[in-house]
RNA sequence: GGCCCCAUGGUCAAGCGGUUAAGACACCACCCUUUCACGGUGGUAUCAUGGGUUCGAAUCCCGUUGGGGUCACCA
């Protein structure tokens, strides 16, 4: 067989030579452990939890040993292209504070673009034909149908499904077969041919699993579609070669086709990249888990949680507290350290899959906002607003002093201590509602109306705007003394059979009459805020 | 089903041949308390299973079971 000629045939037309992209692309020039890792998204623009916990191990990995993250977009397969897409990833990952040095729409160094796949096709065909002149690849005319009566015929056998050894027809079709295939017209695909044996089992050093062993691949994968445009697994070898990758962190799903990737390494003449498969963001999912999916789970998406009004910073310390099990205690030592000291370390990355749990991140939620000055959240929950919140939302922040007084009563600044009262930014805003509106009862009153009109009134006989909060608290026991209940928390406890409450239960129905509801701040405080009118016209209303 | 990965409380997990088997979230109780919160103290609860190896196994080896992933001209 001529695989020259056949080569020609396939791929007409001159192509640079082999050596010239080695020159083109070369080895990067970085300090001595530094490593090259990239994000390479299929432009679906769409990007979960599960992504951004990727890509916050190739961040750091990248970054703290003084190498270079980038972003590539693998846009080989045309259903996936959404518009907009790139910007979308940006966007999300930006929130969440991913910087690349370079890559698709970035900026910065342009020697190893292009960074869309698509626009590479003329280095991968170099490759494939010369893959084909050594005899190592070669087309293939089977028909979809064909194919899948293969699988069929295989799956029926109990056999391995697949195109290889006996199966793979095409791959020993005559000179003439071949031509006349062409000449007809037929579309083809280019497959790789296989040397291996899968009965061969290799070692492999991964680098978060530790020693795994790997079959050795024997199936004749497709490498070039028959649009011309190369697979993942191949457009994988040469870009991270010619990018000069040097840490590849992906999925455990890809551990599957390593075999295909060593093997196309080979081939291809390339030393690859280390590789270190990361466990998946697991779900539960009725009685079993599995992993997040995009189709299945957009409440994961990033999106969800920006609408949310997540903090950003919350949940990347909670991705890496799930990253490196390290993590939580460093930061528990050094509160006030930026992430990037801490050192991270693919070792370090859990091998079993993890579930995502959302009371752990809502606990690291409350105390990442609670370190907030007032200033801070301000801007934090503006920008939410901005963005996300109702029209009404938006009217809090237009008197900066009120709001700021609201967020430093809310937030416990200047107490004792901080409070923690909510998670995300819409919970916020409905956390600080009472401020401006009584919010529809949210908590029910717990005692009959007869009671709660008596402590109602006997409170607003006494009230005085003018009171400070120790006079204020005293009327209240005194209150709570008027209507059978225990003005001292003491001595309700020792004979609670003799009170109908304790000074709580009183607290609480002025609370739920002042507010609607049965959590906030320092009512008395509250109250001194919202002045004697509203605050007399609002009891006044829950007689 | 074949192949590969994984296995410590409900969840995230420390542990690397000798520990009373850390810690965090959640849950419960109590304490503090000028109410709501915050905080503090304590508690319930884990080495999947059967065999080895060893004076000694959560830790090493093998089997079993269970869970997950993957088997495309998708990435």
């Amino acid at each position: 067989m001529n695989y020259k000629a056949l080569a020609e045939r396939l791929l007409p037309g001159e192509y640079p030579p082999l050596e010239s992209y080695e020159e083109k692309y070369p080895p990067r020039n970085l300090p001595k452990g530094a490593e090259v890792t990239r994000l390479a998204p299929s432009p679906t623009g769409f990007i979960h939890l599960g992504n951004l916990f990727a890509a916050i191990a190739n961040e750091r990995i990248a970054h703290q040993s003084g190498g270079i993250l980038y972003l590539r977009i693998e846009d080989t397969d045309l259903k996936r292209k959404v518009d907009g897409a790139v910007e979308a990833v940006k966007n999300a990952l930006r929130y969440f504070d991913i910087k690349f040095d370079e890559g698709a729409e970035i900026g910065g160094d342009d020697t190893y673009a292009p960074w869309y796949q698509r626009q590479r096709a003329e280095i991968y065909r170099a490759f494939v034909k010369h893959l084909v002149e050594e005899g190592r690849a070669y087309p293939c005319f089977c028909t979809e149908e064909e194919l899948s009566a293969l699988r069929e015929e295989q799956t029926a056998k109990k056999e391995v499904t697949g195109y290889y050894g006996k199966y793979a027809k095409c791959r020993n079709l005559s000179e003439e077969e071949i031509y006349r295939n062409l000449d007809e017209g037929k579309p083809f695909v280019i497959r790789l041919k296989s040397l291996g044996n899968p009965e061969n089992k290799r070692k492999f050093r991964d680098e978060i699993k530790g020693d795994i062993t790997v079959p050795e691949n024997d199936q004749d994968v497709v490498i070039l579609k028959s649009d011309g445009i190369p697979t993942y697994h191949f457009a994988h070898a040469i870009d991270d070669h010619f990018m000069r990758t040097t840490l590849v962190i992906r999925g455990e799903e890809w551990l599957a086709s390593l075999p295909i990737h060593i093997e196309l390494f080979e081939a291809l003449g390339f030393e690859r990249p280390r590789y270190g498969h990361n466990c998946s963001l697991m779900k539960q999912d009725g009685e079993s888990r599995r992993k997040l999916s995009k189709r299945k789970d957009p409440e994961l998406s990033l999106e969800f949680y920006r609408k949310e009004g997540y903090f950003a910073r919350a949940v990347k310390v909670y991705m890496l507290t799930l990253l490196n099990s390290n993590f939580e205690e460093w930061y528990r030592k050094n509160p006030e350290a930026p992430l990037e000291s801490f050192k991270f370390s693919a070792g370090k990355m859990s091998k079993s899959g993890t579930l995502f749990d959302l009371d752990k991140l809502n606990d690291i939620s409350k105390d990442e906002l609670s370190k907030l000055s007032a200033e801070e959240m301000f801007d934090f929950l503006k920008t939410w607003a901005d963005e996300y919140g109702t029209e009404t939302q938006k009217g809090y922040f237009v008197d900066r002093e009120k709001m700021l007084n609201t967020l430093t009563l809310c937030m416990g600044i200047g107490g004792k201590k901080r409070r923690k009262d909510f998670t995300t930014a819409s919970q916020a805003m409905e956390f600080i509602k009472f401020f401006f509106e009584r919010t529809p009862q949210e908590d029910e009153y717990r005692c009959d109306q007869e009671t709660r009109v008596a402590v109602l009134t006997s409170f607003l006989k006494k009230y005085d705007p003018a009171d400070d909060g120790q006079t204020w608290f005293a009327k209240v026991k005194e209150t709570a003394a008027e209507n059978g209940f225990a003005a001292e928390m003491k001595e309700y406890k020792t004979n609670p059979e003799n009170y109908k409450g304790s000074v709580a239960d009183v607290a609480e129905i002025l609370r739920i009459a002042t507010t609607g509801r049965a959590n906030t701040p320092d009512l008395c405080t509250i109250q001194q805020i919202l002045g004697e009118k509203e605050t007399r016209a609002r009891i006044k209303a829950q007689l």
